[in-house]
DNA sequence: GGATGTGAAGTCGTTCACAGCT
DNA sequence: AGCTGTGAACGACTTCACATCC
């Protein structure tokens, strides 16, 4: 297979098809086809084949692919067989949330840390639920925790006014992924990514569906 | 202008102008080029005003954009003028955070009720910071108080095991439009419209892009 | 002169259709 | 016989380049 730019759908559509096959092989399933995974995760038999082509061949043909090698397969190829440890920098609302958010912690994301600047929150820990509580430091030891806790990712869940310095943080820390909550764009050097999550974004996009059908 | 189906990304777009222009608007910029749009929100000029271009003419040529008068247009054409009551359905971590998470409140985006099936949630009420708290309903009384608030967008929070038997009663209650927050993929009518917000697709894409550069 | 609006070109992603294995 | 892997066709989105208008 000749190389190609793998197309970001095509890796949001992996992390989907990684889930399917999880479900699958929790209840016990061994095989399964391109067509079936494709209708399971709705999306076109074709592009199941080719989403996998990219990266090698994994199928037999004339039967199917493997479930459990297959899951290994893709969680190699996205990295998600590892775990990332990760810190929250801005512990507002939002922020309190991620920490106390289990669902994370099911999963091979682990936030190990979170900054504030405000006092008040950073003398205490939080995440009251059951599971270790995560500290809160003052933003300006960012750098220092960072690396003695390896962060690999930073959540920004700050005031958008205060994101591109906490990102300037983040890559002076060698932090190298971020996931910016804060509804504005960030500038970060080559070699580092941001991922955007803009509530606002995806609900001005409901309501435009909501308001032309 | 002939008519063309309207990519998904202008929409996105859309809403990131929209929030640029507010930005201008309130530093008291008047008029504006695609090209300083373009390069504030970091994308083509020629993107710019083929999005715009979908929708009608806005623009003086050899002048620009009127900010104002853009984002008027910008904000009806999204449907973001108007305010949009939303309930919130499962009370866990996630659910409880978005209830008191303000920024929606900034927004046209309102919380108006929420639910869960677990009786000790149930009685209450949350949302312990600023502003009037949300009252927490049984799930089964989703049907009543929807009508009753005219709610048009529920936010889906519960475990994945729930999210379609939720979407159900949501489609029952005539709310047209959801927000799955649940990651297992959700399947409504037509005239229905649902999107997506997994945490763990974002953090494996970002796991992906960290392990291959 | 200068910036918009837009057909045409270019690029990227998806689907088809079938050759190639098992 | 059946399902994968893949070149080729198709379709969608983006960018270019320039005619158009203020």
């Amino acid at each position: 297979m000749k190389y190609q730019k793998i197309p970001e759908a095509t890796i949001r559509r992996l992390s989907r098809y990684s889930r399917c096959l999880e479900e699958m092989e929790e209840s016990g399933e061994e095989v399964v086809s391109s067509a079936q995974l494709a209708s399971r995760c709705m999306v076109n038999a074709a592009q199941v084949r080719k989403d996998l082509a990219y990266f090698g061949e994994f199928g037999i043909r004339g039967v199917g692919y493997h479930v459990k090698n297959l899951l290994n397969d893709i969680k190699r190829i996205l990295g998600s067989n590892k775990e990332w440890r990760m810190a929250v920098i801005g512990v507002g609302n939002l922020g309190s949330a991620l920490l106390s958010y289990k669902d994370f912690l099911k999963q091979n994301y682990k936030i190990v840390a979170s900054f504030d600047i405000d006092p008040p929150k950073v003398i205490g820990r939080v995440s009251e639920k059951l599971g270790k509580p995560v500290e809160i430091f003052h933003v300006n030891r960012l750098k220092e925790i960072a690396k003695e806790r390896k962060i690999e990712i930073g959540l920004i869940t700050t005031p958008p006014s205060e994101a591109q310095s906490v990102a300037d943080l983040l890559v002076e820390a060698g932090v190298r992924g971020i996931l910016n909550f804060a509804p504005t764009q960030i500038v970060v050097p080559e070699g580092f990514v941001v991922k955007d999550v803009f509530f606002t974004t995806i609900l001005d996009n409901l309501a435009y569906l909501l308001s032309n059908n």
